[in-house]
DNA sequence: GATGACACCTAAATCGTTTAGCATGTGACA
DNA sequence: TGTCACATGCTAAACGATTTAGGTGTCATC
């Protein structure tokens, strides 16, 4: 009974198939994956076995075989974030697209889960890995992922001087972008809100801000800047301490969309409007920044060009380890909305 | 130094770990796998070589000899959804804390690319599914990908009479939720927004949204129901229609938040005020909803919950392949905001 | 009729683990 | 001294694919 059962959902490898059509495994193995080298009449036969059988080849066999999994390893630091989500979606769509499956880790934001969960992911034997590294991420940790000789692509974020490919903003063109827009609407005093030292986003986004001011001939005030990781709830707290100054500015950039929203709540909370009392730019144009009330103006990073970009890093570095390292870095584009407009003519408070 | 030593000799295996500990594989990988048959001292030096060494062991192989893969694919029909991105991360975070790894499939809502898709999860030999089946999934689809004996569990979706088990949120019930609260607030003329009927949550919001009709009495109209996949642009398209209509509701729920947004966005754009000319709810509440403005009056379904559940669900149904079938369906919570209140009292248009 | 050339297929050796079953060594005990 | 029990490790056979290095049969050519 049970072997009855067992036979008739028995497993369906290759060798019963090879048995079943009187040929051996490797005529098998070679038809099925289109071979020349075997008549078409036998490989049509064996197509045609493999599916009337639900034949399911077995990845584990065949990677402990070839040292090739088909598996990309993709280690993000956080997919709660559409920025991110975005970013996972287009690395799973190109990867998906080139025969590549997903294995996904999630480091939120934390080494030491980090750690574990690329080193769990390297178990797998990844052909390569995709990674934004979570903060504090130490160029050693990468490496020892490329250790035994899987591709490393960083996407979004990197460890600079790892030396290995990456993809994604130009960070620091971006924000000074965005200053620009907010220093030719007439504005001075400039804030920021969010972003922090850990990562390297934050340290080319903060140097966009720097940037944008020296532009302009506007000394840096540290006071101004907020920093803090891009969450909404504490892109609101940064807003309130902005407004909260002695000399507040009347304007200010944002690490990301995320910290722009909570801001745009920081500034209601406060009675004032965006985009008319205080000018406000976002930084990543993810689709909720376009239907916020007001629509907030942006920093456009084209996240799904480059996820897709990572991904195709990744399939070159697997194909070939030591082709030169490639930097990808897209030039954001502006998206003025609603969010920006010149600064109030005369009083705002008591100075 | 260490690094590039172990890179020079290759791969670290258990064999070439045992050969330089002159012990046998069988004793160093039972060492590695804290097996009580080792002795301590053994164990020890077994452990500590590893790590010296560097030693990842290979999963294709350890799967390949136990049939065991400590992988779950995850096929969704989305991800970009804010809904959904939440689910993974619960789906992920919930494995990954039982030492599972996720793979990840994507369908796009497209029945050929899953079929596409988790025919390759497949070739990976997961020890469970964890699906959200696209529009128009037949029970075999579903049945395939448990005919190797792989742990089939559903989210979100179910696909009725597959006999697998389901964790998702008694949709029926959350709409029913919302249509009794605007009822409460007086509307009697009630529209919803989204929904299609190839998906069972279409089905059940649906379902919910005449239940509750029903409750109170309200006789059905097919006309204030505008159909369409859950999406913020539809949503806005399907309100201009709802307002477009001899005699338009005064309220509305919606197949989902996104679609919610969409509609508000609708309301907007027609001068209307949400909360005040229109009362309108949405389903999921998502962080977003609480957000906009003004802010969502929604349904909460707990869905990192029920993505706890769906691994939960997986991790118990590869352990026990013949358990009972389970279905848990968590019970929503209305959540009221700032979009729905009592009717206008008087004219709305010429009716 | 020997000789290649060619088309087609096969035997067998891997890949790195796990595990059933057996071997060895050491004391305790009769 | 012989036997038993126990602790500890080892041998060797899987697992299911891929691939190298042939093997076999057929046909044209010299």
């Amino acid at each position: 009974m049970e072997d009855m059962r067992s036979a008739r959902l028995g497993k369906v490898t290759l060798q019963r198939l090879a048995l079943e059509l009187g040929l051996s495994t490797a005529t098998v193995s070679l038809a099925l994956r289109d071979s020349p080298v075997v008549a078409d009449g036998t490989r049509m036969r064996v197509q045609e076995a493999a599916r009337a059988r639900g034949y399911v080849a077995n990845r584990s066999a065949a990677a402990l075989r070839t040292a090739r999994t088909n598996i990309v390893g993709v280690g993000l630091h956080d997919i709660v974030n559409p920025a991110f989500t975005e970013l996972l979606a287009a690395i799973e769509e190109a990867l998906s697209a080139a025969g590549k499956t997903v294995l996904l880790g999630v480091s939120q934001e934390d080494v030491t889960r980090q750690t574990r969960t690329l080193g769990t992911l390297a178990e797998y034997r990844p052909d390569a890995f995709i990674v934004s590294p979570a903060a504090h991420t130490q160029v050693e940790d990468l490496k020892a992922l490329a250790a035994t000789g899987i591709a490393v692509v960083q996407v979004t974020r990197e460890i600079e001087g790892s030396g290995f490919d990456f993809a994604g903003s130009d960070d620091r063109a971006g924000v000074a972008l965005g200053v620009a827009h907010l220093v030719a609407l007439g504005h001075r005093r400039i804030g920021m809100v969010g972003g922090f030292d850990a990562i390297s986003t934050g340290r080319k986004r903060l140097a966009g801000y720097k940037a944008g001011l020296a532009a302009a001939g506007i000394p840096f005030d540290p006071a101004l800047v907020m920093a803090g990781p891009g969450h909404r709830e504490e892109g609101r707290r940064a807003m309130m301490r902005l407004l909260a100054l002695e000399a507040p500015p009347t304007a200010a950039v944002s690490f990301n969309d995320l910290s722009a929203f909570g801001a745009l709540m920081g500034l209601q909370a406060a009675g004032l409007t965006a985009g008319r009392d205080f000018s406000l730019v976002g930084y990543d144009d993810i689709a909720e920044a376009a239907l916020w009330h007001p629509s907030l103006t942006t920093v456009h990073t084209f996240i799904p060009e480059y996820g897709r970009e990572a991904a195709r890093l990744a399939l070159a570095r697997m194909a070939d380890l030591s082709r030169p390292v490639e930097r990808v870095e897209l030039s954001p584009r502006l998206v003025v909305r609603d969010t920006t407009s010149p600064p109030m003519p005369v009083k705002r408070r008591p100075l």
